[in-house]
DNA sequence: TAATACCTCCTGTAAAAAGGGGATTTTTAA
DNA sequence: TTAAAAATCCCCTTTTTACAGGAGGTATTA
């Protein structure tokens, strides 16, 4: 039986994830934090075999609790979990010890799948191209690193101009970035850009 | 000893006022629920005396809830929990059932007294300048209902002409309430409107 | 090496929003 | 009942976005 323990800030993952890991047979949810504080704190007395652990979380970032985590228990196997935007940071949880990834949209099969390989000492890495069909099918599409560092400046209100300063670009190529972003996240204006953004969390 | 359960989706808000409760001596934490369902879900076979209840749930409004749990147990004492931006609905509040409300962002001795209150049979509702003041302490301001309504559909991508048409206005007066919500919220535009407003949980 | 993705930059037009000012009527609360 | 607050409406100007439609350079990789 393998222990299962999930690590997301986000009410709806925790639950769609642990609704469909208590269906399969050999994995057990061990329990979640919220918070990589909390995951921490979990892991001074209790354990578990498999963590999935969002690499987005409110008071540290996920890539320093995957390391703390295998400081503490260094059999511990973790699996990066992401949105379909921060692929950028991927490789930083491999460098921290993570042993494969999935995206939160992942079906169930995806899941076990990851979980079975990780306990078996592999790894589970999808290719770019893997990711994208899989995006694909669920209307996502992978933002890029420059298009999220707009897309985050956009959010705290900065007007092109003031980007373009920021990020030493011309405005038209910062207006060129926004106009994708806007056309990848299907939104009208900067309105519904921002709302979607912090939605999917993206920033 | 008093037993309170919390009822909110958002998880910074139950940490929270958690950590608070659990350092008052005559006060216990029962539980916490993040939806509606779970929350009426833990009253089918658990108790507690007081249930801070937050009127912004995501399956269902906090004043169904109110209702449904006062159907079940009437002695419980119902404190509404509320986002400074939400007293619109206070009276419907009042209406299901509610013994007092608080606001989101209250010192410990505010919650204490408010639970007291409940328990001691007396209400707890503070008058619309004691919150304005109270609020004016934290940077926040009331907004009105129709501005909240102006917020939303801004939020959803609608421009002000949109924004006019369905709510059969002029624009000039939807231009109004987006620089009253503007110069409240401390928002130069409408990406940080959004954000701020989505950040605030005002939407 | 050829294809692809990414980042960069451009022109131009039209639409919307931001910022400033002010005014009237209707609602609400004390 | 009366004052305050909210909701409605209008003017004007400038700035910013939205939309269309490119194009060149670089880096990765099949």
């Amino acid at each position: 039986m393998t222990r299962v323990f999930i690590v997301d800030d986000h009410p709806m993952v925790i639950e769609g994830i642990s609704s469909m890991l208590v269906q399969l047979p050999d994995i057990e949810v061990a329990g979640h934090a919220m918070s990589g504080a909390s995951c921490l704190g979990y892991f001074v007395n209790n354990s578990a075999d498999v963590v999935l652990l969002d690499i987005n979380l409110p008071d540290q970032s996920g890539i320093e609790v995957c390391k703390a985590l295998l400081q503490q228990k260094s059999s511990l196997k973790i699996i990066a979990l992401t949105n379909f935007d921060q692929l950028t940071y991927l490789q930083n949880m491999k460098d921290a010890g993570a042993k494969g990834y999935l995206l939160k949209n992942s079906s169930s099969s995806e899941i076990e799948k990851a979980i079975h390989a990780v306990m078996a000492g592999n790894e589970f890495w999808l290719g770019r191209d893997t990711i994208r069909e899989s995006m694909e099918g669920h209307n996502q599409l992978l933002l890029t690193r420059r298009e999220i560092e707009v897309l985050k400046l956009i959010a705290e209100g900065l007007t092109n101009n003031e980007i373009a300063d920021k990020l030493f670009v011309s405005t038209t190529t910062v207006d060129s970035h926004r106009k994708s972003l806007m056309s990848k996240l299907q939104a009208k204006n900067t309105a519904a850009l921002v709302r979607t953004a912090l939605e999917k969390r993206i920033i």
